[in-house]
Formats: C-alpha cells, sequence, structure tokens
DNA sequence: TATGAATGAGAGTTCATTCAT
DNA sequence: AATGAATGAACTCTCATTCAT
C-alpha cells in the first residue's frame, strides 16, 4: 500500500522532478557533466530556466541527487535478481544477467555512472564509490564468499575478486551501444569468471 | 638571413613544447579535460597565456597531440616488455607487471587515457580506440593467440578475452592512487586471469 | 504558469532589445563594425555584458538585425515622402530632400550603412544589396521611368541612372558631421542630376 | 666603406619594404584594415612576422605609408593624363577615363581607398583626406574652373561640384569587380556629368 | 637585417545562478 | 511553483608587438 497519499501540490512537484531528473539524465549521459547545460535540461523538461532551482540547490545538487536515486533503482534491480537464487554460481552467472539487462533498461544512467566512476571529478567519485557500497558486499559475501563456504569456489581472496568482478562489469557495460546492446555476453563474461573461480 | 643556430631555434621548441604537453598532462589528468584550464596550463609551465597557441592549435588540439604521444610512449614501453619474453603465459604476466609499471611512471597520463576512454567525448573517443589499436593486437595476436598456439591457452574467443584483459587493465589501473600505487597486485590479476585461460 | 501579464515581460523584452540596439548602433557607427566592442555595446545600454546574448546570437547577428531594422526604417521613411509627389522632377528633389532629413535623424545608423556598403566585410555588404532593393527600384521605377514615360526626361539607362543617384546620395551623406549636417544642398544637388536628366 | 655597397643595402631594404607594401595592399583590400593581419603580410611577403617592425613602427604605420605611396602613384597617374588635353570638356572624359585605368591597374589600392574615405577610422579619413587634396584641386581648377572660363560650363561652385565628382568616381569605382571591370561606362558617367555642366 | 618565440591585453561567447514577478 | 530577464565570472582564442639572437 502506498506509503505517501500526498497532496495534489506534491504530486505535481513530484512529477515535475521526476521530469527534470529524467531530463537530466538524457543530458548528462549524453554530454557528460561538465558540458551538459542546465539550461537545455530545463527546457527539454519542459519548463523555463529557472524551475530547476526549486528543485536542486545546483547543478552538483541535481548530479548528486541523480546518482542517489539511480544507484538505488539500480542495486533493487539487480539484488532482486542475485537473490532470487541460491547457489553461487547460478547468482553470478544472474549478477551478469542483471546487469546486462540493466543496461539496456538504463542505459543513459549507467553510462553516467562509467564517466563519474572514471572520470576526475572526485568529490562525484567518491560519493558514487560509498552509494554503491551495497553492491559490493553483494559480489562480496553474497556470491564469492557464499561460494567458497559452499566449497565450489576456490579461497581467492574476496575484496580483490569483488573489486575484478566490478571493474568487469562496468568497463564492459560502459562499450554498450546506443540501444543498450553490449557486444560480449553475459554468459561468456560470467563463464570467464567462473573459470577464474571454480575449483 | 639568421645568424644563429638554427639548431637551437629548433631546441628551444622542442622544449618549450614539452614543458606545455608536462603542464597540460597534469592538469587534464587533476581536473579532467572540460574543466581544466588552457591559461592556467600555459601559466603552470612558466610561460604566458598565449604562448600555448603557438604550439598548438586548440584545446582540443593539445589534448590530441597529448594522446597522440602519450599513447606512442605507453605502446612502446608494453611491447617492449611484453615482447622479450616468448612464453604467452609469461607475456601475460610481463603484460600485466609492464602495464602496473606504466601507471607508476606515467599516472596522470594513464588517467587521462580512463577518462577520455569512458567519459563522454565521443570523438576523443574515437581517437583513442584508434590509437591503441597496436595494444589490441598485442594481446590477441601475441599473447593470446599465441598461448592457444602454444596449446597451453583453451581455444577462447581472441577479442573477447582481449577485451576482457584491456578492461581489467584499465579499470583497476584507474584506481591507483597519487602515487601511483595500485591496491591490486599485478601477479593476482594475471593469476586470475590465466586460471581462466590455462586449460 | 506564470501568474505576471505576459504582455509585460513582452514590453521589457522589446524595451530592452531597443536599448541594445540604439547602443549598437552608437557604437557600429562610430567605431566601425570591426572594433565596436560587443560588451561596452551592453554596458552602454545599461546592462551587463551577457545580457546581449539574451537578445541577439552573435556580434554579426546583431549588426544583421541592426541592418535590416535601419533599412525598414529607412526605407519607409523615404518611401512615404517620395511618393507623395506624383511629378518625377519633383519626386526627385524629394528624394533628396528626405534623404537629407534622414541623415539629420538617423545619422548614425546612415553611417553604418555607408560603412558597410564601401567596407571589406562581403557577406554584409551583399546583405544591404538585398535589403536596399526597394530604394533602387523606387529610384529605378516610380522616378526616373517615370519622368521618361512623362517626357521629361531623356531616355536615360535606368539602371545606370539609378546607380549614380545612389552612389551621390551615399557619398555625399557620408560627409555629414557630427550633427547630421551635410555642407551640400539637397536642392543642388537635385538640381545637378535635373541638369543632367532634363530634356 | 664602398659607395656601392651602401647603395645596395639601400636596394635590398627597399625591395623588401616594397614586397612588404605589395603584401599588405592586398590583404588590406581583401580583409579590410581591421581584419588583416600583419603576421600573415609578412608570411605572405616571404619574411618572418618581426620583419615589418624593421620598415614600419606599427601596422597603423604600414596603413599609412601604404596610404600615401598609393596617393602619390595615384595622383601622377591621374594628373599626367587629365593635364595631356587643353579643353576642359575632354579633360573631363579623361578624368574618368584614367580613372577607370586607375581601377583596373591598381584594384586593391583603390579598395583600401574606398574602405578608409567612407570608414570609421577618423584618423585615417583626414590623413587621406589631406594626402588627396591635389586631386580636388585637379578638377577643381584645371578642369571645372577651366571650363567656366572656356565659357563652355555653366557657372557652377567649383568646391560643391568638386566633391560631387569625386563621389561620383569613387562611388562608381568601388563596385568594380575582382578583375577590376566596372559596370558603368567611363564614357557614360562623363556624359552625365557633361550634361550637368554644359551651357 | 632578419628571425620567430614569447607576450598579454582584449575580444566574443557561454552558462550557472539569482530574483522580482 | 514557475518564470525568464539579467548577471558576470570564466573561458577559449587572436594578434600586434617586443626582443634576444
Amino acid at each position: 500500500m502506498p506509503r505517501y497519499k500526498e497532496s495534489e501540490r506534491k504530486q505535481i512537484k513530484t512529477e515535475t522532478r521526476q521530469m527534470l531528473l529524467q531530463s537530466a539524465i538524457e543530458a548528462f549521459a549524453r554530454e557528460g557533466y561538465e558540458k551538459a547545460n542546465i539550461n537545455q535540461i530545463s527546457k527539454a523538461a519542459g519548463f523555463a530556466k529557472g524551475t530547476i532551482y526549486n528543485y536542486f540547490e545546483s547543478k552538483r545538487g541535481l548530479m548528486l541527487a541523480l546518482i542517489h536515486e539511480t544507484a538505488n533503482a539500480h542495486l533493487e534491480y539487480i539484488n532482486d535478481r542475485v537473490l532470487r537464487e541460491h547457489g553461487a554460481e547460478r547468482r553470478l552467472k544472474r549478477f551478469f544477467e542483471a546487469g546486462w539487462l540493466v543496461v539496456s533498461e538504463y542505459l543513459p544512467q549507467l553510462r553516467i555512472l562509467v564517466h563519474t566512476l572514471y572520470g576526475a571529478d572526485e568529490e562525484l567519485k567518491q560519493e558514487l564509490w560509498q552509494v554503491y557500497q551495497p553492491m559490493h558486499k553483494l559480489i562480496r559475501e553474497d556470491i564469492i564468499s557464499l561460494g567458497i563456504e559452499q566449497g565450489i569456489f576456490r579461497s581467492v581472496d574476496t575484496n580483490f575478486t569483488t573489486a575484478l568482478i566490478m571493474n568487469l562489469y562496468l568497463g564492459i557495460a560502459s562499450h554498450a551501444d546506443d540501444d543498450g546492446r553490449i557486444w560480449l555476453d553475459s554468459d561468456q563474461v560470467a563463464d570467464f569468471v567462473l573459470n577464474a573461480l571454480l575449483k
């Protein structure tokens, strides 16, 4: 049941905010944070320049909000799908599978994620790093450690392996084409990793 | 007719160019291409703001020059070290080892490389992609195909595996700290990959 | 939805635009297109330097807008006064008379016109040439051809004579002093031309 | 020191100077004074940037020198041809005829003349005005006054008529195409003026 | 004399942000 | 809440000029 039965105004505000965020996602993904233009974002969302400042403190505030909302959706999406499985091997495959789905469903958001993670803006990078801790935790504990406990994975360094997997995922996903298609197959990548991990 | 030695001028010109490039490398690595300031780059190199335009056509021209010169040095560095070995397994280890050395010797250049490769600027991205073809070729033909021929690697898809390796290398290298130290050990990464490749 | 009157905004916008144009007219007339400074034009109009770009695309766009608006006013002014008369001789006199009035009322605009028409900027020149076609037509058809039809002018080449008259007008007008006074009398010039044209 | 060596130097200096001037003529005619580029002028003449400053004080000094040298050549050219005749009518025809020849032989110089005379740079304009006094004098005294004395011209105001003639000449000449062709015939223009002047 | 590397004032332009309405 | 006119710092780039060689 809906936790937030709100007044009409709040509803409008929320809708406006969502439209602005959506517009920002497209702009940041296409142009990058620095080049993206606040006025264009507002206009593309159907509002005037100033409107954005009723919902976000600044361009940076907008970016931070966007990072948080994207991360939450992203984490939930992956979590759901991974934890449906109970074996480490299938969870790993699910991870890549879900990851590939994220790319096709949330392509621009993922692009922003990659730009930020590999970009020069340290503050944004830190923010992302923190906000994505749950995903690292998921991989480390609910996949790798689990696999070791289950006796199917070699006793690898879990932090190390988590980092490798995240890097692989992001690195590959970042090369998706404009329709969200990735030229590497999720199964192949999963197999590659499994080959390195399985006893 | 000039009375001074032509070579003297040439040298001054070369030195200035190098100082400007060095300054640009630091700026682009620290701030990213968009935020980096052309005038500050000139100033930081010890020249007036206009000087940079005696050597480079534009900010973008400077960036492109930098990409090309960095790539050439980088490629040569890796090539040299990898091709000293003749076994595929040792070559792979050498690749990561040399890669790790590159990070500590050419940290800012590598940061620029990563920013560009995972950034939003498609034109620069294309440029990088092309200029780094020789490194892809090195991995694909002189390491992976070789290993398969030598009968020590499984018959993996060479393009696919090359892409994975490049992504791993860049992804991990991009997290080097400011002294160029990488928290993942080159041997461990090589082992991870070898585990996935060795028969 | 906006709560203020839409018309109110429109008016502010129109007024600002006019002030910027006026300021530009003075600057371009005084300094010429190349030397005139966009920021100073904004400042002189009482606005910050960026404001001009809310109204005009670029320095050149401002110049083009100015050319068009000036030409329209100028053409209307002359047309009105010339076509009040019905004899070719009186129309010719009126043409110079009105032309002299234009100089005193629109001195800076006329200076810009002359700078442009005799300047090196081919693009602006073309623009002017096109926009002033109606005035050539007025002279050629409503004055010279008319005079020939009315049997009072010799059968001169109408294009040729139109060109001469325009050149005379602009050449002389360009030497107006800073109060818009021309040291040649409009009647005298008209008489000179009439002497060449009357049977 | 032997004198021939001295003169040789002067000769070289003069040649260099002439080449620079020639290059400047082309640049100023094509681009206008403001947009023309000192470095390009030097380069086009086959010299380095700095060389121009061995011969001229500044860009403006170069322009002034150019104005003077052009004017002298121009004046001499016209004077010669006009004063060969002894009747006012033929002198007037000769004036336009020679004027048309000047355009085809000295097209870029004439363009500079026109840009300057109708441009916004008051200082250059003044300079031109003064340097062209002899031509005004030629028209006023050796053509118009003469014609009146000879009883073939009406008793027009000589200053006034001189101004008209100069304006006609320059205005028309300025529309020469890039090969120096003028679309108005010199005889026709002379006839137009004679019609206005002859008794 | 000729050179061309270096200079730095100054130009046009962009755009995040403010704020009165 | 929404608007959009106005702002001005900041940026890239140009180019006349200087000067050591």
